[in-house]
DNA sequence: TCTGGGGTCCTAGGACCC
DNA sequence: TCTGGGGTCCTAGGACCC
């Protein structure tokens, strides 16, 4: 038996949990850039389009009194922490499905008490602590969970943001008033798909021959199908698996046209998948980077290309991704273009201690690179990002993203205090 | 003027092996 | 006229998620 736990509208409540004086104003959360709106509030959510971009909404923002706040990720990872800290006290094995989701394994609380009750508990208590609250979908799929926890947002008040849908009946009800695309795992293109075949509801879809969904879709289909039967194909993932790859990449406040600030952002990218590497215990071999002009400029021509580096030896060296990202970048740099977004890419890890020196390698491992990686992160982390950094990254940065509305560092301003010290 | 970022998994097809 | 069968590995692209 799972719960799946997940945040009302989580970015926008992470913002007024500290504005009191905004209750009951529409609150919007804008992408990176101020690109568009990902999180909206219940009072947003008549007035503002999910996804849409925040310029072509800007009148309808004015007219209805809509706040709009760049994205704050450092208070909302501090906030995830605070949910997730108070699921994990309530139950024994949990699952981090994503910032603001959980699953919750509940196959021994069945037996001494109500779900529905554990539920609630849940509920009120991650609000007690943290001012968020939680909706609760229990059942005993995955899939199954996901779609309670769907109906106990969309009917929240009737069900008070807790359903309990172990109940094959009420399995049966809820998936018979529901379309098919409320499905997890369920896209644009397969619910397209599926209707052109006659499938509209999630009842219907887990009313189909298993043949003919394997036939005519992917194993990942039929696991969903599956486990809207009640037949669990997906378990509880307790321990997060390592990454398989790191990318980091922005759209750029203007747009770029010289290939001096182009080597700056790579540059930059390039040293903070860097950083994140090192916090994965990771080293890599593959490395790519990547620029594009606009794709919505229509006036413009458009181009994009990426490039990538196999190194013989694993590294997890600052240096030698700078190096490598650079090379990318000057094997695909055309000029002439207004350059709107770009990207640097890591993958085929190895473990520490795994990696393996190469007997034709040119570039021998730095001497000390370890001690030297392991300062420069400190002082990253305790004095804040940015106090020690690479002269390729530039300083004046003029392509920096756009974050005009950020709100204050209500949660994370302990390393701050240090600095003025 | 202006349109996010970071991931995973699966499949088909090509290259290559014997 | 007429050209096999079985397998692995890798990659690109497509689909999905939040």
């Amino acid at each position: 038996m799972f719960a799946l736990c997940d945040v009302n509208a989580f970015y926008a409540s992470c913002e007024t949990v500290f504005r009191p004086d905004l209750d009951g104003r529409p609150v919007v959360v804008l992408s990176n850039n101020d690109g568009c709106v990902i999180a909206r509030n219940a009072e947003a959510k008549p007035f503002v389009k999910m996804g849409e971009p925040y310029f072509s909404q800007r009148d309808a923002f004015r007219r209805h009194g809509v706040i709009a706040f760049s994205s704050n990720y450092e208070l909302y990872a501090d906030m995830s922490n605070r949910v997730m800290t108070t699921l994990e006290e309530l139950s024994p094995h949990v699952e981090l499905y994503s910032i603001d989701e959980a699953f919750c394994d509940l196959s021994g609380v069945r037996n001494c008490r109500d779900l529905t009750d554990f539920g609630r508990e849940i509920r009120e208590t991650v609000l007690q602590r943290t001012h968020l609250t939680v909706g609760v979908g229990i059942a005993q799929t995955k899939t199954l969970a996901k779609l309670a926890n769907h109906a106990a947002k969309k009917w929240q008040r009737q069900t008070g943001g807790v359903v309990d849908l172990s109940n094959v009946e009420r399995q049966r009800k809820l998936m018979a008033a529901l379309p098919a695309d409320d499905v997890w795992g369920v896209g644009r293109r397969i619910s397209r798909k599926l209707e052109s075949m006659g499938i509209k509801t999630v009842l219907q879809l887990a009313d189909t021959d298993i043949r003919f969904i394997r036939k005519h879709f992917s194993v990942v289909l039929e696991r969903t199908v599956r486990e809207l039967r009640g037949e669990p194909c997906l378990e509880l993932e307790e321990f997060v698996p390592a990454k398989q790859e790191i990318i980091c990449s922005r759209s750029f406040g203007g747009r770029i046209a010289e290939y001096e600030s182009m080597r700056q952002a790579i540059c930059c990218y390039a040293s903070r998948a860097a950083e994140k590497l090192r916090r994965e215990h990771q080293f890599c071999r593959f490395i790519s980077a990547f620029v594009k002009t606009s794709p919505f400029a229509s006036q413009e021509p458009y181009y994009g290309n990426s490039s990538a580096v196999k190194l013989l030896t694993p590294t997890q060296d600052s240096r030698d991704i700078i190096s490598a990202a650079t090379r990318c970048l000057d094997a695909i740099w055309k000029e002439g273009y207004r350059y709107q977004k770009a990207g640097v890419m890591l993958g085929d890890f190895f473990s520490q201690g795994v990696a393996q020196l190469n007997l034709f390698d040119d570039n021998a491992p730095r001497q000390n690179s370890a001690a030297l990686m392991q300062i420069l992160d400190q002082l990253n982390v305790n004095k804040g990002r940015g106090t020690l950094y690479f002269a390729g990254q530039g300083i004046q940065q003029q392509w920096q993203m756009k974050r005009n509305m950020l709100s204050p560092r209500y949660t994370t301003r302990y390393s701050d205090l240090l600095v003025v010290r």
